[in-house]
DNA sequence: CTGCTGACTGGTA
DNA sequence: GTACCAGCCAGCA
């Protein structure tokens, strides 16, 4: 199975996600190297089943849980278990779990 | 090459 | 709060 150099790039920042955090399909884009591609991403993460890529801990914007192959019953069962509270569809106090709250990410996105 | 798709996002109504 | 829209981009037919 061969990986394009961005989809490379997606898995080992979605592996630095830390347990009890979370880090949304653009964020994960901007440390991928490619801001906007946050759709890419996404599709990413749906063909992927890769073990040692945390999935769950990629969420949509705003702290929505976005999608999870029809599976997102799991997906919220696996941040629960990580502390992360999702009482809706939306995560608890998002801003607190987001990762990371690098000034990097911000210099990322500051040039949208 | 072209065209469509979608685990997205930000804006408007 | 919801609904719809245009822009976005890697992957695939």
């Amino acid at each position: 199975m061969k990986l394009s150099q961005f989809a490379v790039r997606v898995l080992s920042v979605v592996r630095r996600i830390p347990p009890g955090r979370v880090a949304t399909y653009g964020d994960v884009a901007a440390l991928a190297g490619r801001p906007r591609a946050s759709r890419a991403v996404g599709n990413i993460m749906r063909g992927c089943r890769d073990r040692g890529v945390p999935a769950h801990r990629v969420i949509a914007a705003g702290g929505a849980l976005g999608g999870f192959g029809g599976n997102l019953e799991l997906k919220k069962a696996l941040l629960r278990a990580e502390g992360i509270l999702v009482p809706g569809r939306r995560i608890r106090q998002f801003s607190r779990v987001r990762w990371p709250p690098s000034p990097r990410l911000r210099r990322a996105k500051a040039l949208r």
